[in-house]
This record gives structure tokens, sequence and C-alpha cells, in this order.
DNA sequence: GGAATGTATGTAAACATTCACTCACATTTT
DNA sequence: AAAATGTGAGTGAATGTTTACATACATTCC
């Protein structure tokens, strides 16, 4: 008995709405084997442990962002259209995927603990790298990098979180235009 | 055999510490009890159970957290000195204890579940009440309250995770100044 | 003043349950 | 036939919790 041969994704599936629900440590690979319909031994046969599964989980996921920030940062166009641009990923990620934004948001700290703090994979690395550009062109008021990354950040964080919790009638891609307003302001971007 | 009488408040802080770093559920009652210098038994005089501790600890944090701002909207000032006081209540309690900011910050959509969403002693929706009145006095533009209550928040909560991650050289209280800005410019206060 | 007693607090060991994981075997796919 | 994939029962370890018993300290009674 084995139809569905898209079992290994199923599972990602599974655990990953499991993880961004009840946590890693709440969910058992019980929970996940009985999401799927399949049992325990299965999940074994995909992945060698649960955290092997976490890891993976994080990866493929936290990758995506990583790639699509860089590649947006790449563009060097002027701020404020770069800023525009990277909320609409953002939102769009999340409209895509709200379990896999969840659990990367959540367990970024835990995954990325061996990463270094400036690696070009490292997504908040490359926002400050962009902030910080940003900068040095007077696009925007001179500050402490880091703080800036992390007002900025929590602009667009925030709603995709209130999101998530309900307190928000609509998805977070509805209000990117505010958003991206509210981050200008906030940064103090010339206009 | 049972001298040091502080012994629950030794376990709060043990439990609180622990259940910061990681997690309610990462965290096991032998793991509290070893870094508190008792065996399990004992937490059971002080707990009923592992999930009322972490609810005790919860409602006992959060309380601070709800009083102190229903106080400062409470006071009715000008917007720009209450966004001023909020911030520097948020970032004094972040450096009184960052576990106990860490702790409510990640546990309490568990915790909230029940309460209101409108209730008074909800901390975000006595923000939001304090914004919708800002907004009816022609104090900040018109908007969404609850986007623009999650863009506020974002620009206070994330540089205090930022510090909790080693991604601030200094904690957020050194902030304070920047982050009002960001917060007076982000929801468009008149000034 | 000192034995008796009640209560709060601690210990050490055990408890049933759940955990992540493994293995021998069956079935399907190639 | 060989490789890949699934099953179902099982493993030992770890989990939250309870138990039987011990100690400290305050109060009460003679």
């Amino acid at each position: 008995m084995s139809r569905a041969p898209d079992t290994r994704a199923r599972i990602e599936a599974a655990a990953l709405a499991l993880f961004a629900e009840k946590g890693v440590d709440g969910t058992s690979t019980r929970d996940i084997a009985k999401a799927v319909g399949v049992t325990e031994g299965a999940l074994y046969r995909h992945f060698a442990s649960k955290d092997e599964l976490a890891r993976a989980l994080f990866l493929s996921r936290y990758g995506g962002f990583a790639a699509g920030v860089e590649e947006i940062r790449a563009k060097a166009e002027p701020f404020p259209p770069t800023v525009a641009a990277l909320v609409r990923f953002f939102y769009a990620a999340f409209d895509a995927d709200p379990d896999a934004f969840a659990y990367v948001l959540v367990t970024q700290h835990d995954h990325l603990g061996g990463m270094a703090a400036d690696a070009p994979e490292n997504v908040v690395a490359a926002l400050a790298r962009t902030l910080a550009d940003a900068m040095a062109r007077g696009e925007i008021a001179q500050g402490d990098v880091a703080l800036v990354s992390a007002l900025a950040l929590g602009l667009v964080v925030q709603p995709a979180i209130f999101r998530l919790y309900g307190r928000l009638p609509q998805p977070p891609s509805a209000y990117a235009e505010e958003v991206t307003r509210a981050v200008l302001a906030a940064v103090g971007a010339r206009m």
C-alpha cells in the first residue's frame, strides 16, 4: 500500500502547519504521521530525524526569502521603489504560505545560530546592507544601521503577525502601500 | 531541611529564564527543579502543574504591562508625549527583566486565547484605543486602527527582539528617542 | 518551660504515559 | 530482481505528576 508519490511533500506541508501552530517541541512525530495519514516509520524514510525535518523545512523556506531580498537589493534601484518591492515580496510570500512565514519567523534564531551575522544568505543582513547603502547615498537619514533595520523590519513583520493572530481584517498584502509609506517615513527617506 | 523561604520566587525566576530561552515545551520540570536546586516534588508544593506555573508567570508579568499602558493612556496627554512615555515604559520593562519581556512577547497569544480582543486588560487593545483617540482628535493621520496599531507596536517591539538576539549593540532604552520619532513619523503625527 | 501537635515545605522513588526512533517484513515501482 | 517506500510492533529514555515519608517551625496545652 503506497499510493501518493508525493509523500515527502505532504509530510513537509503537514509538519509545517503543525510546527507553525504548536511549535516544533509541541508537535510529536505521531501528530505529523497522523496528519499525513501514514505511520511514523514512513516519516523516517524521508527524513533522518525530527530535527532534520525541522531544519530542512526552515532552510528551504528561508532560502526563498533570502534569495528574493537579495535579488531586489541587487537591482540597486532608488530607495522608495526598493522598499515597495521588498514589502510586496514579503507579503506575497505571506499570502502564498502563511504557515511557512510564521514558521520561519518564529524559528529563525534557533536555526540561524551558526550562520555569520552578515552572511549574504542572512535576510536581516541583506536588509541592513540595503539600508546602509541608502544611508551612504543620502537617501535616508543617518543613524545606527542595526536600529534602523529593526524599525523597518518591525513595520513589515508586525502586520503579518497581527494577521496570523486574527487581529487584522485583511491579509497584509492589502496594506502594502501604507506599510511602504510608513517605512519611508520612519527611516527619514528624502522624497 | 528547608531554608530559603523564597522558593516560590526562585522557581518563578528560574522557570521564566528557561521558558524565555527554550520555550515552555522545551523546558522540563526536571530542568526547572535543577536550576532552582530543589527536587521536582517541591515545584508541586507551589504550583499545581507546569501549565499553571506557565500561566501564573504570564498573568503576573502581562498584568504589569497592561496596567502601565492603561495608566499612560488615561492621562490623555497630547499624542507625542504619550508615545514617548509608552516607549520609555516598554523599554524600562525590558531593562528590568528581559526574560519576562521575551516570555510575554512569545507566549501572549497562547495565554490570551480566551481574553476578549478589546478587553481593558489587553495591551494591544489599549494601544489601539490610544491611537483611535489620537485619530479622532486629528493628531495623527486617518487610517485603519488595527494596521496603525501593528505599525506602532512593530516599531517598539522589534528593537527589543533584536536586542534579545544580540543584533543591537545597546539595550533598546538607549534608542527610546529615535524609536519615538519613528512612531510619530510612521503614524503621520502632526507636529 | 518543655512536651505534644499541626502545618508548610522539602526529599527520593516510583508512576503511567508519551516521546523519538528502529526493525523485520510486505508491497510497489522501475 | 533490485530499489524504494510503507507498515506495525517494538525499544529505551524522558515526560509530567503522585506518593510515602522526613524535617522545620509555630502554636497549644500541661
